[in-house]
DNA sequence: ATGAAAGCGCTAACAA
DNA sequence: TTGTTAGCGCTTTCAT
């Protein structure tokens, strides 16, 4: 076994308090008892046990991460700028992926996976209200993503709507009229795609154009190969649009492909526009027009929503924007409300909508 | 505060150890008492404080995994990979990134940055052999990637001389001879890239083509931008290979931007292989024919190395193959001497050198 | 088969 | 300013 405070203490000739005062730096100790400490701590090779300073303390300074996909990149990229933000914090974090399966995400949710830990940041898919409404886990929790729950947790995303908005907005900018949507679900209320639909068909309805259910591709999953499939069905199926708006870049990457398979050229006869602004769309053939979310915000606010319940500072939330939620989150020390947390995306124009012009 | 033992143990009427025993599923307990004591258990609500059982078991359950980018797909399907392989072990994993920056290296091979944790697996980038030689730490730490050192830890890795040279021999059998590589770095020996390169040398020696320094390109990182700024700087120099072999992926499709930029067709004008097989490469306008390493049986590998050392069973190796290494381990209860455990490799033949016929 | 008690390494009252 | 001591919640001898 390592050393411990007492062997230090033994070795230094002084109380076991003298060297925990030491190690944690405090005010009050002599210089000279200092460095009489430090030597003796130095000589042994000491090593604080942070699973006892956890076990009294109550806390254990580890974060969870739950995403879908570690193998999206979106994700990926998300989840480094949660480990670095969360490094500031003085946290670590702990990552899993669920596959966005449904019973996968209520285990994390419990704890059941990632245990010994003081929060979590989860990202759902599949989660349902009622999953989370009996949640019994000490650890504060915060949603990120597209979906809305009405439930007493921080909520994090983008305004899927409007960023769906502006893309659509985008492509009629640049003349297009018959306007696809790869990657939706129509199988729930609730689904991750429903907001960015929406705003799909809003923003053409607003322009007096026909928003078909013809025009909606819906996928099993969100890689490329999804996308793949739903635009050769798409064309298979006599439609022929001039442009896509995708549920994410993989889908709009992967629907690429196929059209160039199929002979058609992107722009010029099929617009396309992703979401992510993964790096890969800026170095395919053609660049990937896309929305992109603040990651870094995203992660900002993930990290900062569980660290201030921790921590029982409310404080100010310093997100873009604030709009009051519901109720109030179990077992929490800073039992702020619920907030609906804000990050900014914008439009990325590349050339998969304005050529390389 | 949660509940604990003790209040389970009052509440069923029982010792503390009774219910313990209960918890921990023990052979000699009375059907009659289990129930009495689960019962209690459901009113209560208890669920064990898995950082006190820590604090006395001395393990905590979860490993570390440091790599050097999330954001590169290679990595981010590897961790994806390796908490799978983890939990089957019923561990957590930890995840870090080092970014590569060998300070951030070596503060992860002290456990600086992970602390908590019972064994460490670490793919290092600019760690130097003697960054390790004096490491104190009792987790045991296996080392991933491309690097070799003649330490007492366990390596995992492909047989990277190989794979470039099957790589280059493909190139060569589709009739290409001015063969440069892309993303070598020339600044010291024990180079991430300096295997691939030994292959690159030695399979065009082999066949008694030049292998001139003019036809490698060196890359400050290994992302697209790199990839295309290298190709960019190749092509700039007046050199026109008839193909190239990039150091991974990313670093491939860069430099495929770059070739169609300047109206070069892949393959036909200048084929390309990359490394990886990330699922980029396969979506693209040209996908993209690649190296792919088994990352199953890299993950499989890296988690049983340290699970054994852990454990102390020695073990059957059984991974593809195993050379004897140097020394032994410090500190681990295990202590068989370091292993060279190799994963397989193949070559995945794309339209970037076959084209699309 | 169950209970009592010690102690993992640390922090935090409280004393001195 | 430094020392003493009581636990944090759990597992583990050792009794019974």
């Amino acid at each position: 076994m390592s050393v411990s405070l007492k062997d230090v203490a033994e070795r230094a000739g002084v109380s076991i308090k003298t060297v925990s005062n030491v190690v944690n730096n405090y005010r009050h100790v002599t210089p000279a008892m200092r460095a009489k400490v430090q030597r003796a701590i130095d000589e042994l090779g000491y090593r604080p046990n942070l699973t006892a300073r956890h076990l009294r303390k109550g806390r254990t300074g580890i974060l969870a991460l739950a995403v879908p996909e570690l193998g999206n990149p979106y994700f990926a990229e998300l989840a480094g700028a949660v480990i670095d933000v969360a490094a500031e914090h003085e946290y670590t974090v702990l990552l899993d992926h669920t596959g966005g399966r449904r019973e996968q995400e209520i285990l994390v949710s419990q704890g059941f996976r990632a245990r010994v830990i003081d929060g979590l940041i989860l990202s759902p898919i599949e989660l349902e209200r009622e999953d989370l409404l009996g949640r019994d886990h000490d650890a504060p929790l915060v949603l990120l993503g597209e979906r809305e729950y009405d439930l007493p947790y921080d909520h994090i995303a983008i305004d899927n709507v409007a960023a769906a908005r502006s893309a659509i907005r985008h492509l009629l900018a640049v003349g297009r009229s018959r306007i696809a949507f790869l990657g939706a679900r129509t199988d729930r209320v609730n689904e991750p795609s429903h907001l960015r639909l929406r705003g799909w068909r809003a923003e053409l309805t607003e322009a007096g154009l026909p928003a078909p259910d013809s025009m909606i591709a819906p996928t099993g999953g969100w890689d490329h190969p999804d996308g793949a499939a739903a635009m050769a069905r798409l064309l298979d199926s006599g439609v022929l649009p001039d442009a896509v708006f995708a549920y994410n870049d993989l889908i709009a990457v992967g629907a690429m492909r196929v059209l160039s398979e199929r002979g058609l050229r992107v722009p010029e006869d099929v617009a396309v526009v992703g979401f992510d602004d993964i790096t890969e769309g800026r170095y395919g053939a053609v660049t990937l027009t896309t929305i992109s979310p603040d990651k870094q915000t995203i992660a900002r606010l993930a990290v900062q929503s569980v660290v201030e319940r921790l921590h029982g500072t409310p404080g100010p939330t310093d997100g873009q924007e604030a709009t009051g939620g519901a109720g109030t989150p179990a077992g929490t020390p800073g039992a702020t409300r619920a907030r609906e947390l804000r990050a900014d995306f914008r439009l990325v124009e590349r050339e998969s909508t304005v050529g390389s012009g």
